[in-house]
Formats: structure tokens, sequence, C-alpha cells
DNA sequence: AATCCACAGGAAGTGCTGGGCG
DNA sequence: CGCCCAGCACTTCCTGTGGATT
């Protein structure tokens, strides 16, 4: 396969460098004893435990669901006594706690049973990252041991190879395991449910020891995907976690508020607000929480000692942009010139909406031009989807009758952002100037955009 | 009602990489 | 060293589809 050549905007890089050398040797010379992060650690003005809203943070409360805990605790309870506990499923919508709850649960069932000396083991899978049936299954294997790392390579061995190591583990180290497979609509969705079948069926070829499984999903339909016998298997319990409304979710910042910040940080109005900005995102706590974080930073970075609505304000744009930009530097080179089509041909139509043919065809020119080898239709089809559900672009699919069946596509960022993305991406820059000075495009589009 | 368009998107296959095993 | 396996990105082939047009 051909490499893809890409023309970087190489004259720059070496007077950036050498400005930066400069820069860099008068602050040597001048501040030679001082640490640039002396002034920065001088006083903590605003945080006291920056921890408490992140989104892995295990609070030792949850406000509002104390019926789901209960619930959890009294179906995970016989593993105290040494049986099985029935498989639960566990559905809400992003922000509603469910992983939350789920590690303290976990956390609170490993001391009990440390208590009582009884032998119950836990692992956390978030089946996003880990999407492949050979990593899941030596993911619970280091649940026993954490030599088990050492023992499976990570790749090269037969997967029922693995499935029989993790029998043996089982049985030679006995007691209940708990697996808590998080996301695990990505695991069916990249795998089919072979991978579930096994994993709930593993309880009849185990002796000394036994296993239950907690699945948590987002998607309330993603069991319809499941082979009844699955379904049964996995779903013999399940919970679910209703949206937090507006109030709710400012009870939960107050409560992290106390514990991250000093006193009389935050002004009321503050909370609120970044409550009711994260309800009207289907009750997403960990968005309120995230927006409250990036406000008292950047109260912090105007050395402000006081947290106000202007700076929720701010963190809000802060945090749209951010999202934009950490998701198209990370484009694979196909994909970022998928997208420079899409933005080069937006205009091209009265209604700035084009085609899957439209964007391919002015794909294969980028390729062309750039000596990129073109991939197939099919292909793009894919990576338009792909952008769609990363925000990038629109594309909704539409019938023109006899003009056949297609996807509308647009651009889904704003006009500003494309210009300051572009500027600070050299392959997407690359890519349009190159277009400009071939000049086989819009030129109405060129104007506005370079 | 039949036809036809321009794809959508599922399924199966390919080629490659990175690993283990005998 | 050659073979086997899992995983990934991609291609090829194929069937399905909604609605304007005939």
């Amino acid at each position: 396969m051909k490499r893809p050549r890409l023309i970087y905007s190489w004259q720059a890089i070496p007077k950036v460098l050498l400005v930066a050398e400069l820069l860099f040797m008068e602050k040597r010379q001048n501040s030679r004893s001082r640490n640039v992060f002396d002034s920065l650690m001088s006083e903590e003005r605003i945080f006291k435990n920056r921890e408490a809203l992140s989104s892995t943070f295990v609070p030792s409360e949850f406000p509002h669901r104390n019926d789901e805990i209960n619930d959890f605790a009294n179906i995970l309870k016989p593993a105290l006594y040494g049986a099985r506990p029935s498989n639960i499923l566990i559905y809400g919508q992003t922000g509603t706690g469910k992983t939350a709850v789920t590690k303290y649960i976990s956390d609170q069932i490993m001391q009990k049973a440390a208590k009582e000396n009884k032998k119950i083991h836990t692992a956390y899978i978030n089946c996003k990252q880990t999407n492949t049936p050979y990593g899941v299954l030596t993911n619970i294997g280091k649940t026993y041991s954490s030599e088990w790392e050492d023992v499976i390579p990570h790749a090269g061995w037969r997967i029922d190879k693995v499935y029989a190591a993790l029998k043996q583990k089982a049985d030679d180290n006995g007691g209940i395991a708990i697996v808590v497979l998080d996301e695990i609509d990505a695991l069916v969705s990249k795998n089919g449910d072979d991978i579930l079948y096994h994993l709930t069926g593993l309880n009849s070829d185990l002796n000394n020891s036994k296993i239950s499984l907690i699945g948590i999903s987002n998607d309330t339909k993603f069991t319809s995907w499941l082979d009844p016998r699955v379904k049964s298997r996995l779903g013999e319990e399940s919970l679910t976690f209703a949206p937090y409304n507006a109030i709710q979710i400012e009870e939960i910042l107050a409560q992290r508020a106390t514990l991250a910040f000093k006193d009389n940080i935050v002004e009321p109005l503050v909370l609120s607000y970044c409550a009711s900005k994260a309800a009207q995102e289907h009750g997403d706590a960990r968005k309120a929480l995230d927006l409250l974080r990036i406000s008292a930073e950047l109260a912090e970075r105007d050395n402000r000692e006081i947290v106000t609505a202007k700076y929720v304000i701010k963190a809000q744009s802060v945090m749209e942009k951010d999202q934009v930009r950490s998701i198209i530097t990370t484009l694979p080179i196909h994909h970022k010139a998928t997208l420079a089509s899409t933005i080069v041909n937006q205009g091209k139509r009265e209604n700035g909406q084009q085609t899957t043919g439209e964007v391919y065809s002015t794909y294969k020119q980028i390729c062309k031009l750039f000596n990129l080898e073109d991939l197939s239709q099919r292909r793009i089809s894919n990576v338009i989807s792909e952008l769609d559900m990363q925000g990038l672009i629109h594309a909704k699919i539409v019938s023109l009758g006899r003009q056949g069946r297609t996807k509308f596509i647009s651009v889904a960022i704003n006009e500003n952002q494309i210009q300051e993305l572009f500027a600070e991406d050299i392959e997407l820059s690359d890519i349009i100037e190159e277009l400009t000075r071939s000049g086989t495009y819009i030129r109405s589009t060129q104007m506005r955009l370079i």
C-alpha cells in the first residue's frame, strides 16, 4: 500500500523552532533558579479536592439513588453466603450514575467480604476499550490474580485455550467472581452475542467457583439483538437508572462542590445554571460536573477567588470547542479527506446539502492530488456515517425518487470553528490549500474558508 | 402498478500485523 | 522458521429501499 503523502508547511518549522529556542534561552538565563510552576503552585485559591468533580470519582453517598443501591445490594447479597447472585442488566442514559454506583457497590461488597473472610472477586471491564472476546476473558482472569497478565499473552492464543485457562484459574481460586461489563452493547454490536453465550454458560463448566455478570448499557433495546437464551440468562434481574431532573442534579453538584471547593467559592447561581444546562441534555450529571469543574478552572486561571455564572458560559464554549478539536486532530487521514470534501462542497447546492456521490467524487480528487490511494465508495459511505456519529457532519438518508436513494450531507460545525481548526490542523489545512491552488473546486466556498 | 435510480448497508472474503507454538 | 490464530481495515458482491417518473 502507498504511504499517505502530505505536503507540510515545512518552511515554517525552522522559524518556529528558532524563535522558541531564543525565547527559551532568554528565560533560562533570566530565571535559572525560578521554576515556572512556582507561582502556579503557591496557593490553591479555589479547589480543595479536584478529584471530587472527576467522572471517575466514586463518592460515599449517592443522592437520589438509594432505591437503586438497595435493590442492587439485595441482588448481590447471596455472594456473601457463598451462593451465586443473579446476573444483572443495568440500563440508564449517560451520566445517570450507573457506573459510579456499580463501582461503589463492588467496593462495598469487597470490603464486607474481607471482613467476613469470604472469597469474592470483582472485575470491571469497559467493553468500549476492551471489546474483543480475547480481551474480555483475559481481563476476567486478572480478577483472580495480577500475575495472570504475565501468564496469558495479549495475543496469540486460541480463544478456547484462553477460555479453558480461565476456567482452570476460576476453579483453582474458588469463590464468587462478580464481573462488570460496562457498555456491554459495544461488545455485542462488534462481536455478536457469542462471547456472552459462553460467559453466561461458564457456570455450568465450573466446579469450585461461580461467576455473575453485571451488564451496563445505555441502550434499552440492546437485548433485542441477543439470542433468547443469552437474553434470559443475562437478564435474570434488571435495574433502570432514570435520568436526573434539574433539581436532583443541582443537589448532586452541591454535594460534590462541598468536597471539591473551599468555602464560599461558588456563586449559588452557578450550580443551578450548570444543573439546568445538563438537565436539558437528558439529565446527564457527568456533563454538569464537567461544566462546573471547567468553570472553576477558568476562574482559577483568571486569578479569581469566586466562580461566577460568567465562567459557566465561557466553560460551555470551551467544552464544545475542545470536543470538536480533539475529535478532528485524531481522525485518520481518509476521514479528514472526507470531512474536507464535505466542507469544500458545502455551498455547491443551494440548501448546502450534498449527496454521498458528490462527497465521494470530491474525496477521490483529493486523493489524486495528494497521491493517496482512494478507498471504495462502500468504505467512504461508512466513514460518512462515522463522521455523522461523531457530530462533525449531518447525514440524513433521503429518497429522491428517480434520482435514487442517498444521504443528504452537511457540515455540522460552524464556520468560525472550522477556520480556527483548519489553522491548527496541518493535514486539513494542507488539503484545503492544495485544493485552492489546483483551482478545480468551488471558488465561493474556498473564499469563505481560507 | 411497474420501473428505475443511487445509493444504504449486510455478509463474506482478503491481506496484513502482531503474537504464540512446535 | 513456518504455521496457526485473533483482530483490524478494507474490498467485493449482493440485496433492499423510498419515492418520483412512466
